[in-house]
RNA sequence: GGGCGAUUAGCUCAGGGGUAGAGCGCCACGUUGACAUCGUGGAGGUCGGCGGUUCGAAACCACCAUCGCCCA
């Protein structure tokens, strides 16, 4: 092995093996476990995001895998309709060509073939982070079996009449020229203006003033409405005002929804642009007048002068002639949320047209239910209140787009508009007897991306078919994501497993957290503050990071912040972690909370780990080198490396169970680095190096080095699977364990033979001497290669025992040069102390210790003790307490205070000593 | 307006009715044959505030403050 830890010259090779050998296919044995990765866009890259979310996955997956289920880790992308189109647009924008140009059959031809050459970069990335997904099995929501179960759900919905078609009023994209479901509608606070317009009353007898924050939208108005209990306009209501502009005489309607307070309480009521204005023109019976086009631009409904404007210049044109007629009666600043389109960032018109939407009710009140009985939980628990906030609150689904690449809608039309819907025409013509001759046109239109993604869990495995795909792995067992996306796709999909599987698609949903930048901020392109998750594996140099994320900018104003904060954040870059150090970071971070900052801190902490596991292992692999299977006798040590190691195992089972990676971290990280290697191993090198210690006592340490060391491999192996794999690879053999691979080795499970409480309290007296003496030594500035002389004052007969039996491992450890046993009548010189329950541990000062400095040391620890007895003592003066406290924590606290009391004593004797020396 | 969450060491975060924890950072000492990507020792916290429940609250409850997210 090299003397450091390379993780570039081990990761790739080891991943093309696993890959190459075909470990990641499920074995067919076992129970199944199953997780489906959330399907990645397809033009997408590997973001913070889903690196931490693969890491997830994946360590649950080889756990489980280890663990001996049947397991598949199914992958795949989504075509994402929009995202794609728009990158080829662009690419055909380039060449000097249009989407429209080209038409629609050279165009989808042309997406699939950007998709064939270079969609699904993100697969790659998977790879690098180690993802063992099951290749074989890769997805894409356009697949042909796939976009069959779409066709398929999409009839049986409209069959059953939870599929329709309306015209009703949609988030409407002007630039992207399509409908939008609400979700993919994002508000944000921007400032905008109110301006208050003056509408003339048709009797002559003044005017109503109604505030607007869209002007424009004002040519399509048909009532001005107030509250009915309004005062102030209560005798107007059933009069008529003028609609300046357009001329149109519109009633004055008294409605609830006017909130009296706001504005000067009258409102403009547009039905076909505001979804508010919409429900009230319903109720009141209002013509809906569309002004606009699908650009957004003023349509021909309108007088002459406003029509083919833009909607904004329409905007400044109203209010001007307005202004211009003196009915513009003032304007205010005013705080608005613009609705957004989240991938053209277009602002978003509530517009017309006819779209098909999904009766979502039916099909949430069994989701609802789902998660309620308990068959679906979430991790944590509190998201489910997310979920039925939503659920409970849910509208129908607009899931028809206006775009070209995507599943196209089953639906056909004859020339009177009569609809079809089937799994093709034939199918069709055959239902309906339609004579050959009758002209039937296929909807232009396709279907919203999440609707394929909402049949993932079964659309994957081959349904509609029953295969034996689905009835081994559906229901799959957790689903893991990000609580961005519980409306999206969780949400949706319980509904489609219910509905099309009649059961749930999984059982756990656990939702983690989000990755945030140092600051907490949210990292995105347009902040210029990402991170690529295989720089971090790679490393990168400062230059090549401060263009990427110039590159992505869209504000050139941000560029010199985002220079000078990325210049000090990486002065010198990044340097290549490795992805076992970045999968190592993401599980630690794993926590309960929904906001994680990334800190570059942790994963140089934790690629150190890596260094530490792996030069541990070269030691093992250095003093195991000639095994022979003689006699084997194992020490203390040897056996309470592995009742400690027990214990950690049982506490890693425990945290995966509970979904807390961070904690199985925690508890992998304490062991290896704090008992393993800083403990067992120094205290292996005594027996190994010693001319004393038998073959015997030899071969066993030999033994539970190398034991340990594979167990711990293998318990690390779901965390960290590459550098384990390279190291298990060398230590297999000396195991006498026969298999080509670690990740196809059983995971660890505790044993009831390596438990030993006996072990572990005699070590725990070993350690806590040898504490003892090195805080005597750190704290009086005594040189660590100065062996010294100790003296053990009011020593038990286990005391003594111990002492005699782990001499060797003192001298060597603790650098001891003696351990001698005072008799009660000996008087010891003056020491410098450390106590080990009722024994001293003495190291004679003459010559080498500072009497002050040893006097300073002790009141100080006694000052820290008297501090707890007084605490303690506090408690036990209470009859309250020992009343009413449980009798073993009244107990518990009399010991303590004995034994503080103890110790205090005894350092008072300790310095009263050293007081008459002066 | 409705819902959810956070506030613990300088920083990033665990914990959770009975002794306040980790990593990083900091200070001191140290290359002894796995590892300076290291070792040994040390310093550092009224657990946001005010009440309540309790023998006992950092933890449970209520309110407040500050910050954040989601929905309308």
């Amino acid at each position: 092995m090299d003397k450091s830890y390379d993780p570039n010259n081990i990761e790739q090779r080891q991943y093309r093996r696993w890959e190459e050998n075909g470990y990641f296919k499920p074995s067919g044995n076992g129970e199944p476990y199953c997780i489906v990765i959330p399907p990645p866009n397809v033009t997408g890259t590997l973001h913070m995001g889903h690196a931490f979310q693969d890491t997830i996955m994946d360590a649950l997956i080889r756990y489980h895998r280890m663990q001996g289920r049947n397991t598949l880790w199914q992958p795949g992308m989504d075509h994402a309709g929009i995202a794609t189109q728009m990158v080829v647009e662009r690419q055909l924008n380039t060449e000097g060509l249009s989407r429209k140009e080209l038409g629609r059959e050279k165009f989808v031809k042309r997406v699939w073939k950007w998709k064939n050459e270079s969609g699904g970069l993100i697969c790659q990335q998977l790879r690098r982070m180690g993802s063992s997904v099951d290749w074989s099995r890769e997805r894409f929501t356009m697949d042909d079996d796939l976009s069959a179960a779409v066709t398929e759900v999409f009839v049986k919905l409209h069959e059953e009449g939870l599929i329709y078609r309306g015209k009703r009023l949609v988030n409407w994209d002007p630039v992207l020229h399509t409908a939008l479901s609400d979700l993919e509608v994002l508000s944000t606070e921007e400032p905008g203006k109110l301006w208050y317009f003056r509408y003339p009353l048709v009797s002559g007898n003044g005017h109503l003033v109604v505030a607007t924050t869209r002007p424009e939208t004002m040519l399509g108005d048909s009532a001005v409405a107030v509250h009915p209990e309004d005062q102030r306009y209560k005798d107007l209501i059933g009069e008529e005002v003028l609609l300046p502009l357009v001329e149109r005489k519109m009633p004055i309607i008294a409605d609830e929804y006017v909130d009296p307070e706001f504005g000067t309480g009258c409102v403009k009521i547009t039905p076909a642009h505001d979804f508010n204005d919409y429900e009230i023109g319903k109720r009141h019976d209002l013509p809906q007048y569309n002004i606009f086009d699908d650009n957004a631009a003023i349509n021909d409904t309108v007088p002459q002068p406003y029509r083919g404007l833009d909607r904004f210049v329409a905007r400044k044109k109203v209010v001007e002639d307005l202004d211009a007629l003196g009915l513009l009666d003032k304007i205010e600043d005013y705080e608005t949320k613009i609705p957004r389109g989240d991938r053209s960032t277009a602002v978003v018109e509530p517009y017309l047209t006819n779209q098909w939407y999904v009766d979502i009710k039916p099909l949430a009140r069994a989701a609802i239910e789902a998660v309620e009985s308990g068959k679906i939980k979430f991790v944590p628990e509190n998201w489910s209140k997310t979920y039925y906030e939503w659920m409970y609150n849910i509208q129908d689904w607009c899931i028809s787009r206006q775009l070209w690449w995507g599943h196209r809608i089953p639906a056909w039309y004859d020339s009177d508009n009569n609809i079809y819907v089937g799994r093709n025409e034939d199918e069709i013509r055959q239902k309906h007897e339609l004579p050959a001759a009758l002209e039937l046109r296929r909807d232009d239109d396709v279907l919203d991306t999440w609707f394929s993604s909402a049949l993932w869990p079964f659309s994957t495995q081959g349904w509609p078919k029953q295969t034996a795909s689905l009835k081994s792995f559906y229901p799959g067992n957790v689903l893991v994501t990000g609580f961005d996306i519980i409306f999206f796709w969780v949400a949706r999909m319980i509904m489609m497993g219910l509905k099309f599987m009649d059961d749930v698609p999984f059982h756990e949903v656990y939702i983690h957290g989000l990755i945030r930048d140092q600051d907490g901020q949210k990292m995105s392109k347009s902040k210029g503050n990402v991170l690529d998750p295989l720089d971090l594996i790679d490393g990168v140099d400062l230059d090549t990071l401060l263009e990427k994320r110039l590159s992505g900018l869209m504000q050139d104003h941000l560029k010199p912040k985002i220079k000078a904060s990325t210049r000090q954040q990486f002065p010198d870059g990044i340097r290549a972690y490795g992805a076992d150090a970045l999968r190592f970071t993401f599980a630690s971070l794993a926590t309960t909370g929904r906001d994680i900052r990334f800190d570059l801190g942790r994963i140089e902490g934790y690629k150190n780990f890596c260094n530490k596991l792996w030069n541990a292992s070269r030691y093992v692999l250095m003093n195991t080198e000639n095994p022979d299977d003689g006699d084997t006798k194992f020490s203390t040590a040897d056996r309470w490396i592995r009742a400690r190691l027990n214990h950690t195992i049982e506490s890693v089972h425990q945290h995966f169970a509970a979904y807390r990676l961070d904690l199985a971290a925690q508890a992998m990280h304490e062991f290896t680095w704090h008992e393993f290697c800083d403990w067992y191993l120094e205290l292996s090198k005594p027996v190994l190096q010693s001319e004393q210690t038998s073959d015997a006592e030899k071969r066993g340490t030999r033994k539970t080095l190398i034991e340990v060391l594979e167990t711990l491999l293998r318990l690390l192996h779901p965390l960290i699977p590459f550098i384990t794999e390279e190291i298990w690879r060398e230590l297999a053999p000396r195991a006498m364990v026969d298999g080509e691979t670690i990740m196809l080795q059983p995971f660890p499970q505790s044993m009831e033979a390596w438990r030993d409480d006996k072990a572990e309290s005699e070590m725990n007296w070993v350690m806590q001497f040898i504490l003892g003496i090195r805080q005597i030594r750190g704290e009086m500035d005594i040189s660590p290669r100065k062996p010294l002389p100790v003296l053990l004052q009011n020593a038990s007969d286990n005391d003594r025992d111990l002492a005699v039996r782990h001499e060797e491992l003192l001298a060597k450890v603790g650098r001891t040069e003696s351990v001698r046993l005072l008799s009660a009548d000996q008087e010891p010189p003056p020491s410098a102390t450390a106590l080990l329950g009722e024994m001293r541990v003495l190291v004679p000062l003459e010559g080498i210790i500072d009497i002050k400095a040893e006097r300073a040391r002790l009141t100080k620890k006694q000052t820290g003790l008297r501090t707890d007895l007084g605490k303690s003592r506090g408690k036990l003066d209470k009859p309250d307490f020992v009343n009413n406290a449980p009798a073993e924590v009244v107990t518990k606290e009399k010991e303590r205070a004995r034994e503080l009391e103890g110790q205090i004593s005894k350092l008072q004797e300790q310095l009263e000593k050293l007081e008459n020396l002066d």
